[in-house]
DNA sequence: CATTGTGTGTAAGTTTCCTACATTCTGCAT
DNA sequence: ATGCAGAATGTAGGAAACTTACACACAATG
C-alpha cells in the first residue's frame, strides 16, 4: 500500500502552517470500557458460537483489532452475522464499536497488569522490575477511583482548624508514612507530630482535647496499638481520621476514613504497593491543607526556604530541605 | 438500536462457562503511536483540504472516533476521498486505521499529563489533584527509563555481601526513605540501620571497614551532612550507593549512583513527586537484595511474620507487619 | 411424536471506505 | 500575457465490511 509523500503547499502563509490544539484539557469526554474483562465477565451466558469467537479474540488480540468481520469468522469458524451477534451479547453497539473499544482496552491493559501476575524471570536481571512499576501505578490509580476529593477537602479542613493534629502509625512503613505526613503539615504551620512509641501514642492521645486531630496510619487497619490509641482519642473528643483499607476496623473506628483498596500481586520478597497508594493520599491532603491555609502557608514555607537557603546553596525553587 | 439478552445455555457444561485468559502476558504487541502528535507535526506539510479535516479532528475527537468518513467530510466540508488522504498523509494505512490509532491515543492521552501542567482550578475542590497523580506516575516512569537494572543488582550485591549497612538521609522526606530502606533491608536479614542525626552518622561512618555499605539519599544531592558522612565511609573504604538527582556532588562522589531526574510542575505548596521515584528505587533495590539473599530471606520474613502473625490476627498474605 | 423456541448459517441489503478518472487550480517557463 | 505541467480535489463507481431478514436445524417440553 503506498502512501503518498507528503508535501509543502508553497502557498500558505507561514501562521497557517500550525496546526490547532485540542479543545479543552480532555479531547475525549466518554468512558473507556474493558471491554476483554466484559467479554470475561459475559462468556459463561455466550451461545457456542459466540464462545468460538470470545475464544478467537481473546487467543489473538493483536489479530482481532485489525481484522474485518469475516476474518474473525473465517477463524472461529463461524458466520459474519455471529461475529456481529458476539459484539452485541458483550454490550457493543456493533463490530466497529466493539473494534475501537477492543483497541481502547489494550492501551488500558498495556499500562496496567493484571493483580496476580505470576513473576517475572528477570529477563533484565532485576527481579520483579515489571511488577514493581506496575504496582505503583495500580495503586495511585486506586486511589484516584476511590477517594472522593471532598472527604480530601474535609480531611484539610480538619487540620487546619485543630490545635494540634498527632500522626501514629506503627510496623515500619506506617511508620515511616506518619513520619512523612508529619514532615509535610509543619511546613505550613500546622503543629503535628508523629509518634511510633505505642506508650506516647496513648499518652498524647489522653492529651487532647475536642477539635484536635488525630491521623491514624495503617495498611491492614488491623494494628491493636494505633487502634487503641486512635479510640482514645475519640474517647477524648478528638476528630480521628484514618488512612488504611476498606471495612476494617480502623477505618469504621474514625471520623473520616480516607481507604483504598490495593490490589497486588502477593510475593513475599516484594514490598507492598499501598504505600505509593498511601503516599499519595498524604500528598493530596498536605496540598489541600496549604491551600486552605493560605497565606500562612506560603509564609510558614518563605520562612523554611529562607532557612534552608541559608544553610545551603542550592536553587530557589527545588524541594524544601530533602 | 435494541440489543438481544444474552442467555444461558442449558446444554453448557460448566467447565465450558470459563472464558480463556488472553494469550501471554502482554496480549496486544504493537506499538501505539500517539496520532495526535503526528496530526499536529504532519499539519504543516498537509493540503489545504487535508488541513480542515485536521481542523475538524483536534476541535472533536469525541465525534471523530466515533464518526463515518462521510460524516468527518462533511463537516470538513470535503470530499470523502479527502478524508483517506487526510490519514495516509499523516501515516495511516487508511481511515479504519486511523479510527483505531485516534482511539488509542486518547486513551494515552488521557493518563499522562505533560509536566509542568498549570495548576488545576480546583474543579472536584481537591487542588492539584490531577497534578500530584500525573507527576507521581512520571516520576515512576522517569525511574523506568532512567535507571538501568543492572545497577540495581549490582547495589543488590553490595548490599548482600555488606557485612553492616547504613543508611543517611536528611531534611525530613530523605529521613522518612532512609528509615524505610532500613524496614524493608533488615527483613532479609541485613544488619542495616538507619540515622538523622548528622553527629551519629560521622560517628557511624569511621566505624565502617572495607565491604560495609553507606547508602546515602538526597533529592538535590546537595545536603551537606549526608556528602560529609559519606564522604567519611568512603574515606574508611567502605562502598557508597547514593540515591539521588543525575550530575550531583552526592552521584560524583559515591561508588555506585541510583540517580533519576524526575520532572515536575513547581508549586511551592505541592509535595515533591520524586519521593515516589525513591521510593521505587527502593523497593527494587530491597526486592532484588530479597531474591539475592534466598533463602535465608525467606527464613528472616518467616520468622517476622510469623511473630507479627502471633501478635495480631490478620490475614496470611497481607503486608508483614504494616 | 408433535410443537415451540433457540441458535446459526445463507443470502441479500446497506453502509462505509477506496480507487479511478475528470476537473480545477496553481505555479513556472516562455 | 499565455500556455503547459503538475498538484489538489471532487464525482462517480467499485470493493469491502457490516447488518438484516429469512430459512433451516436442533433441542426442549408437553
Amino acid at each position: 500500500m503506498s502512501k503518498r509523500k507528503a508535501r509543502q503547499s508553497t502557498s500558505d502563509k507561514n501562521a497557517e502552517n500550525e496546526a490547532p490544539e485540542e479543545t479543552g484539557g480532555e479531547a475525549y469526554n466518554k468512558p473507556v470500557p474493558d471491554i476483554l474483562s466484559q467479554i470475561k465477565d459475559s462468556y459463561a451466558e455466550l451461545r457456542p458460537a459466540e464462545r468460538r469467537v470470545a475464544n478467537i479474540v481473546l487467543a489473538d488480540v493483536t489479530f482481532s483489532v485489525d481484522a474485518s468481520n469475516a476474518e474473525i469468522a473465517k477463524r472461529a469458524k463461524v458466520s459474519e452475522p455471529t461475529v456481529t451477534r458476539f459484539c452485541r451479547a458483550i454490550g457493543c453497539d456493533g463490530v466497529r464499536d466493539f473494534k475501537l473499544k477492543l483497541a481502547q482496552s489494550v492501551v488500558v491493559g498495556r499500562l496496567y497488569l493484571s493483580p496476580n501476575l505470576p513473576p517475572e524471570t528477570g529477563e533484565n536481571g532485576s527481579p520483579l522490575w515489571n511488577v514493581v512499576f506496575a504496582e505503583a501505578r495500580n495503586a495511585l490509580t486506586a486511589v484516584e477511583r476511590s477517594i472522593d476529593p471532598k472527604d480530601i477537602i474535609q480531611a484539610a479542613e480538619l487540620v487546619a482548624s485543630a490545635q494540634q493534629v498527632l500522626v501514629f502509625g506503627l510496623g515500619g512503613s506506617s511508620t515511616a508514612l506518619a513520619q512523612e505526613t508529619q514532615n509535610r503539615l509543619f511546613r505550613y504551620g500546622v503543629l503535628v507530630s508523629s509518634h511510633a512509641d505505642p506508650y506516647v501514642m496513648k499518652m498524647t492521645a489522653a492529651t487532647l482535647k475536642p477539635g484536635d486531630l488525630v491521623i491514624a496510619i495503617s495498611g491492614t487497619g488491623r494494628t491493636r496499638e494505633v487502634l487503641e490509641a486512635t479510640t482514645l482519642a475519640k474517647h477524648y473528643r478528638a476528630n480521628t481520621i484514618a488512612i488504611t483499607a476498606p471495612d476494617s476496623e480502623l477505618a469504621e473506628a474514625v471520623d473520616l476514613a480516607l481507604s483504598v483498596d490495593v490490589p497486588e500481586f502477593q510475593d513475599i520478597l516484594k514490598p507492598t504497593a499501598s504505600r505509593y497508594a498511601f503516599l499519595a493520599i498524604i500528598d493530596l491532603l498536605s496540598t489541600a491543607v496549604g491551600y486552605r491555609l493560605e497565606p500562612n502557608a506560603h509564609e510558614m514555607l518563605r520562612r523554611i526556604k529562607y532557612t534552608v537557603l541559608n544553610h545551603r546553596k542550592g536553587k530557589v525553587l527545588e524541594p524544601l530541605g530533602d
